[in-house]
DNA sequence: ATATAGTGTGTATTTCTTACACTATTAAAT
DNA sequence: ATTTAATAGTGTAAGAAATACACACTATAT
């Protein structure tokens, strides 16, 4: 009546106009070169959430991550060598922060490497599963969530967040009528900045108001 | 770096004009006398949605109910005795299919109960949070998921309809308006028949139709 | 016959969604 | 100085959906 348990991670991050998810190659049996979800044992006295933050920490050197639980993911059959018990968790990473400080850690993943959600390779376990679930709670939160907010900058262009909200959604979205919608909503505050060192027309800079939009609903 | 491993279920159904829960009265330390979710350990072999089954079946004697998993809770504290992951699961029963036969089986339960969830006791564990996750999760899918019809018998009313979900969401809705949007969902079938054995004017029943339902939501 | 209790319906108003094309600004190239 | 290339930024009309709101109808029980 006990079982191994492990928290994997989907990591996100937005960057070269597509949103990426972080994998790991493994150097190790089962699955020994194929690419996986970052993840790991908890500790017997270990919160999950502690857990996923020093998986975090150990690969991209944050402290401070954004995490929502996605499910138990528990499969008799998910591991050859017996049940393994996984909980996953969607993480969000800024780009910024974190560039090329992406370091495998352990002797069991050789690499680490972004990949964007639109090409992901052939995955080790129901990790392709974990990660379209993942996925399709992104989409189906997109206007209810932070989650955009911790993909971008903490200054952004309305252009950037557009692009966010087609890479979750998969699809293009007329830019006069996403602009409406997003003034609406009334928690980004305009800046008195512009974009720098653009060759081309500078766009106004954004901010997102994180107390606005906790009041508009309801603080969650 | 292992753990315990349970199931628990907020079991949903709808009678007395009310969403109700079934609890179990704990007769076994720690919290005795507390009421609690129904739940049990996971056989080694067992998949989740097995171990559900089987719970719904004991308590029941029901064999096809509708689940979904609402998450992992693995608190470091949320058991006395030391860690025991709990993987919660929404469940929901027709309550003709069960009304007097609820039965709990296992002599570390003393009985269970159907309460309201206006009304609920206070709960051992952290079984309220689970149970407030459920009912926020219910409350925002109310209107994309069979939830709703899983709780209605096979042929319902449209006032019938409507009291699932004033209970779900808590709040009371305009009765036209309702129908309006309800009409225009055209996944609900209008049988020639009406209800029989009231006192006052018999209202029209009507019927769930599964198939254009999720060619509506393209087929969850 | 009449009281009761719940069924069933229509319309006007507002709000949200969709469709659609041009001008403005900037840096770089000539 | 002018042109070019690239992206920023803006408004309006039509249709769809959501909201607010009040009364007549019908089956039954007494």
């Amino acid at each position: 009546m006990q079982t191994h348990f492990t928290i994997d991670c989907v990591v996100y991050s937005f960057f070269e106009g597509d949103l990426q998810v972080l994998l790991t190659e493994r150097n190790e049996y089962p699955y020994k070169d194929w690419w996986a979800l970052p993840g790991f044992f908890v500790g017997n006295l270990e919160e999950m959430e502690d857990a996923v933050k020093r998986i975090s920490y150990e690969l991209t050197g944050l402290k401070d991550v954004f995490m929502e639980q996605l499910g138990a993911f528990a499969g008799v059959k998910r591991h050859p060598q017996g049940r393994i018990l996984t909980v996953a968790y969607s993480t969000i990473v800024r780009y910024d922060d974190v560039k090329s400080q992406i370091k495998p850690v352990t002797d069991y993943m050789r690499q680490a490497k972004w990949f964007p959600v639109k090409e992901l390779p052939e995955l080790a376990f129901d990790h392709k599963e974990i990660i379209d679930k993942s996925l399709q709670k992104l989409k189906s939160t997109v206007n209810y969530s932070t989650a955009v907010y911790e993909l971008l900058p903490e200054k952004f262009t309305l252009t950037q967040l557009q692009q966010v909200y087609e890479s979750i959604l998969n699809k293009e979205l007329d830019k006069r009528n996403f602009r409406k919608k997003i003034a609406n909503l009334g928690f980004l505050k305009e800046l008195p900045e512009v974009q720098k060192g653009v060759s081309y027309r500078a766009a106004r800079l954004y901010k997102f108001d994180k107390r606005k939009f906790q009041k508009s609903f309801g603080v969650e």
